[in-house]
DNA sequence: GTTGTGACTACCA
DNA sequence: ATGGTAGCCACAA
């Protein structure tokens, strides 16, 4: 069950396009699980640190980086997101413009 | 099994 | 806009 969210929580975060960001709400939501919010923030911090799913593309419903900032992981990721040419508001992105739709497959093939 | 904490969100003052 | 509160789920002690 946690497992299969797991997985639908990763190949939901691999398909999110370059540029772009997701939010932890869109992402469970999508993967069939509204208001596992939390539980898709535990399941990117459970990420193997050598991962290939662009986790630095999912943030909170605020448009910030949900990781505390004295975290490395928050710099990392803020640094991450400039790189894709993502534009930060102060600590905000401007969600307007690189918010993501969301459009998802349920043909999928498994990882 | 219970409790506390956290990469969350929505609602209300 | 900002801050507090309640609901949510997963995990460690």
């Amino acid at each position: 069950m946690d497992q299969q969210l797991r997985e639908m929580v990763w190949q939901t975060v691999a398909m999110i396009p370059q540029g772009k960001v997701a939010t932890y709400g869109q992402i469970a939501a999508c993967c069939g699980y509204p208001g596992h919010a939390r539980g898709v923030g535990h399941i990117l911090k459970k990420l193997p640190p050598q991962t290939a799913l662009p986790w630095h593309r999912v943030i909170n419903a605020r448009g910030e980086i949900a990781l505390p900032p004295d975290s490395e992981s928050y710099q990392l990721q803020k640094q991450r997101l400039e790189q894709e040419g993502v534009e930060f508001e102060r600590d905000k992105i401007r969600l307007r413009l690189y918010q993501w739709d969301g459009s998802v497959d349920d043909s999928v093939t498994e990882n």
